[in-house]
DNA sequence: TGCAACAGTGACATCGATGTGAGGGTCCCG
DNA sequence: CGGGACCCTCACATCGATGTCACTGTTGCA
């Protein structure tokens, strides 16, 4: 597909899946014309990338993380250098942590929540 | 305490808590000389505040979470407009959203390093 | 008295993610 | 052939978080 049906299924500007390309997080094939072309699986790859995005890493790391999500199985994770390991280490538990803090944050809002729907009249939904 | 003791004690530059401070997110006392005074409360609610910067939310919306984070059974929540709740209700599931997509992705990283470490020299730590 | 350490404000710089527009090709359909 | 929809690149603007610097006031101690 194109560029623009990508954005329409991705939900994203096509600016915003040049700049990814740019940065290194997807490829795309170039059609005789120069329009870019992108394989299906790539829909997926862009919602990811969104996905972490939003959840505040840059994309210079998840540029790191890619390549180890794209072969969860896949057999070829010869190429991990101890310093890549390190990193993906690293970031794993930057990511834990976040995660901590985001779910500590959430169920303080649900508390609240539930606190005053208890309180106020008892709404159903 | 004075901003120094905060920004040490807390790992961040002045600078931030002033800016912290002009968004709306914290609040100091001033001493007669005009130096901010700070609660000792402050220095839990500050790394509060970066946890969920670095969680990638914005202050804007971080100043609307902290009062219900504030008093989570303090009994003062009646001041909730419904436009507050369904707010913080969007809140509470892009939070969750963003949980859930973090999880996925640590996981697969997670899975990731298991693989290589089986696969390569066992390694213990 | 003078200097060092700390505080204040204000302004400008940076960096990453994103918006926007100019100027110019390509493709298709009437 | 002409126009509309799509694509390209390039460049500049914006926005939020943060760094940095300049200038000034305050405190405390030698």
């Amino acid at each position: 597909m194109r560029i623009g049906e990508l954005s329409e299924r991705t939900g994203t500007p096509r600016r915003l899946l040049r700049y990814y390309e740019e940065q290194g997080l997807i490829a795309a094939e170039r059609l005789p014309n120069g329009y870019r072309e992108y394989d299906e699986l790539y829909a997926a790859r862009v919602l990811q990338i969104r996905g972490l995005l939003d959840a505040g890493l840059p994309t210079r790391i998840i540029k790191e993380l890619l390549p180890c999500l794209d072969h969860p199985r896949s057999g070829q994770l010869a190429e991990a250098t101890p310093e890549m390991i390190a990193a993906l280490e690293l970031h794993r538990d930057r990511m834990t942590a976040r995660i901590n803090c985001l779910t500590r944050n959430r169920d303080a809002v649900a508390q609240y929540l539930e606190a005053v729907r208890d309180t106020s009249g008892g709404g159903s939904s």
